[in-house]
DNA sequence: CCAGATTAAATTGTATGCAATAACTGAAAA
DNA sequence: TTTTCAGTTATTGCATACAATTTAATCTGG
């Protein structure tokens, strides 16, 4: 320890992570899910080195667990991995952002009009509580958890669609952007207002295209919150080495 | 060797994985492309059963690298893991047929919108040496060749429309398919008549509409090929035994 | 004092070994 | 004949050990 002068601590920060070692399913999914998580709430920011070693030592098991974490991490996009170096949590290019925002685009609008098709009440109940949810996060002022919720609300929608194929692909999609936004949008990005209670509203009066016209404004929003034209040079490569640099000037 | 009367050969064939010992890359990477490439060309039927010894015996390598690949085989769906017992091929449901339908209904008419939108000169050119090789395959009667490219040709768009979160959903989405219509299809499946040129055809009139007519026309026909609606009792589980027995009576 | 080569440390990649678990076999009982 | 149950075998799950490789630190020469 400390044999990499300060930048090493950052690798992995027993925040997000808990007192796992105790709990009982010490599985490799259950390790992926938390690091998921960890990365949905901001706590594991875009560049970080995770080593298996780390990895394996937090969680109380070998690195054979470890690994397979990370494989399935990587798998997802949402880890790095260089061959005979450490995975480093995603990076977004603008390239990649850009992307997403695309991808979600050609996804999302199908998948409200197909919720406004299939929606029953305990549906329509179920995104009403996640408001809620959102709303009290908000009023708190809990920034993780409100980061986290309002990514999750996307991932919501992917579920009442009913089709794991495509909620699956909406969680990753969701997880990038969340990268994404850390990487490239400043401060206070917390999807502006309560654009999700507008989107909702317009779903429960069954007005299909409406709701489809207010998510491909929130997302028009989410894209211009991610300077994507701006020029930053630090932030254009997949350069851990750049940001580093970045880093210690801030700092 | 031969101590499960028989059965236990058919698990791997050689033929689909060729002479890889020699080969250089001997990734888990390269191992789960092989196996990929051999679900696209009904070389491992759905439920085959795939134990990790016999697969790193084939490829040469310890159970590590295997396991590996099987892994990631699992995480894309295409094969399923029982906890402690062997991976299968997997052996798609009515209800997954129908969900895989449903997610390319959504997606790839905006793949199409999207090519319209994009496609210059040489991407033309690349779809119709792609529809030369189909055709080609057609007229040899090579069947493996001509499932495989009539698979791939959903991903070449997917591919032009440059989109790699989108291109490599569809992936998933097209090898799952292929296993559906394996099992819920019968008979001679290969992709009726020359779908795909009509659609190559509008997209290079610039009709977007058009062709998001005819590739949902073309789901279509893909969807009421898979019987969805009939019963069909012996495939609805994950019956390797079943299937090995219809394996002995045709051989 | 800096640049380039050399050595040392850290970390991944792969193989192997052992324990845990599930499936298969055969025999005994209904 | 069919069913049940225990013993056996095959196979996975996990941890550990060693080799390969890359990064970081140190040393040497200009």
């Amino acid at each position: 320890m400390g044999h990499l002068r300060g930048e090493a601590d950052a690798t992995v920060r027993e925040d997000g992570l808990g007192d796992f070692k105790r709990q009982r399913g010490r599985t490799a999914d259950e390790i992926t899910r938390r690091l998921v998580r960890a990365v949905f709430e901001h706590r594991l920011p875009p560049g970080t080195r995770i080593t298996e070693d780390k990895l394996s030592r937090t969680f109380g098991v070998s690195r054979t667990l470890a690994r397979q974490a990370t494989s399935q991490l990587c798998e997802m996009g949402v880890f790095v991995k260089k061959p005979n170096y450490s995975c480093t949590v995603a990076h977004p290019s603008r390239e990649d952002a850009q992307a997403l925002i695309d991808a979600r685009r050609m996804v999302e609008p199908e998948l409200i009009r197909q919720i406004v098709r299939s929606a029953n009440a305990s549906d329509l109940r179920l995104l009403d509580e996640h408001l809620a949810l959102e709303q009290e996060a908000r009023l708190t002022g809990d920034r993780s958890q409100l980061i986290r919720l309002t990514g999750e609300f996307h991932l919501k929608l992917a579920e009442l669609a009913r089709n794991p194929y495509l909620a699956s692909f909406m969680m990753r999609l969701q997880v990038l952007t969340c990268l994404a936004i850390l990487v490239h949008a400043d401060g206070e990005t917390g999807c502006p207002r309560d654009e999700h209670a507008d989107i909702v509203q317009k779903i429960k009066s069954r007005d299909s295209e409406g709701a489809v016209q207010l998510m491909l404004a929130h997302l028009q929003h989410i894209e211009s919150e991610l300077r994507l034209e701006e020029v930053r040079p630090g932030r254009q490569l997949e350069d851990t080495f750049r940001w580093l640099a970045g880093e210690i000037d801030a700092g």
